[in-house]
Order: structure tokens, then sequence, then C-alpha cells
DNA sequence: AAAGTCTATCGTAAATTTGCGATTAACGAT
DNA sequence: ATCGTTAATCGCAAATTTACGATAGACTTT
């Protein structure tokens, strides 16, 4: 694993390092795409923190957010999030086979 | 996922949050077990930085040490691993086939 | 143009994290 | 008993994180 991989995997489980930021990252897996304010329904935490979390979870390149006023859609970055996927694999030690992975 | 688990989850996430602990796992991973004077050779840090990240992966439970004087010899918590492995998995959509982790 | 909705940003405070040098503790060897 | 080795802990400073209310910006609707 290379010194700018190791750099990638901390700063993707840096994000992941809040139970706020695992919820939010849940809910977009489950509904695809949300706005900001269906999370702050849901998470019991004020809309600016809601909002600062997106902001992080946004910087560390796990999700993007698509203006669509004067709402904002948030997803997964389907892309980024596959390299998540794959560093925290090879580093946990499971083994791919070919699509997803397995062990 | 339970709330419980999406704590775990963060938890586990927020320990290998920093690169010098990404790097200690992996070593560790490589080695099978480790004194704390082979990681300060290593890393680029303190001994007492080492110490410090050595102490909060233990807390996370990803490691163990064992007093062996004057040394200290650490590795990967296996239990733990495997619990942080399948939360992981499951967290990231990763499908399983067999006999480690199973959704 | 004014009012309303939604969300980012600002300002602030408290808590936590990170890193270091110095010290302390534990133990074996002399 | 003293010395040497190894590693944890203390004390400290700087930086970052977390959370909130208040404000500001963007855009629709009235």
């Amino acid at each position: 694993m290379q010194e700018k991989e190791v750099q990638q995997l901390a700063r993707f489980a840096k994000a992941l390092g809040h139970p706020i930021r695992i919820a939010i990252l849940q809910y977009l897996n489950r509904q695809n795409s949300c706005f900001t304010g269906d999370l702050v329904d849901v998470l019991p935490v004020a809309q600016s923190t809601v909002s600062q979390h997106l902001k992080e979870l946004k910087d560390a390149g796990l999700i993007s957010g698509e203006v669509n006023p004067p709402k904002v859609k948030y997803c997964i970055h389907q892309e980024n999030w596959e390299i998540a996927k794959a560093l925290f694999c090879n580093f946990l030690d499971i083994h791919f086979d070919n699509n997803t992975c397995s062990v």
C-alpha cells in the first residue's frame, strides 16, 4: 500500500468517524438521494450541524450535492465510494472476486 | 443497522482516521506482532506520539498489548478486528460468501 | 417587490486531537 | 544497589472538531 493510499484511506476513515456521518451515508445508500431537510428531520442535531457534516463528507469526496433551488440534493459520489470500498477491502484484507468483493 | 452498531462502526472508523494508525495496523498485519520500538524506528513521529496512537488503537479495541518486560508486544485484536471487518463490509455494502464475514 | 423556503456560512464556545520533550515506571543485567 | 533499556504517562501548546444560534444567499411564489 502506497503512502498516498494510506493518506487517502485515513481521510475516508476520518470522514466515517462520526455516528451522524455514518447515519447520513446509510440514509443516502437506502434513499439513493435526498435533500438536506430530509436529514435534518431524521437526525438529532441542528440544521447547521447537519450542513457541516455534509460539508465534511463532501470535502472527503464521499458525497456530492446538486443545487436544485431552493433545495440541495445529495447523493453518494459513486466513483469515490468505489475507491473507498477498494481501499477498505484491501486494508481489511478482504479478498475480491470480480464485481463486488467476497471473502 | 442498529444504533449501537453505528456507534461502534464510527468508533472503529475514527481509530482508522489517522495515517500513522493505518500504518501501525498495516505493520501489525504484516508482522503479526511487534514491539513499540519497532514502530518508533519505522514511523516519522516521536516515541511518545507512537505510544499515544497505540493507546488509541487499544482503546478502540483494535489491538492488544502484552507486557514482556521491558518491552510490550502488540498485536491485532483478532476478535474485534473481525467485528470491525463485518461492520465495514456491511456498511460498504460488500457481499460475502462463506466463512469469514457474513451479512 | 415582498415574503417565504431551504441551506450554507459565520461567529463562538467547549471539547477533543495531535505532537513533543521530559519524566516516571518496570524490569533485567551488572 | 545502580545502571540501562523500553515504553507509558505527564504537562503543555497548537490545531482541529463538534455543536449551536443567527445571519446571509439563492431562488419561488405571491
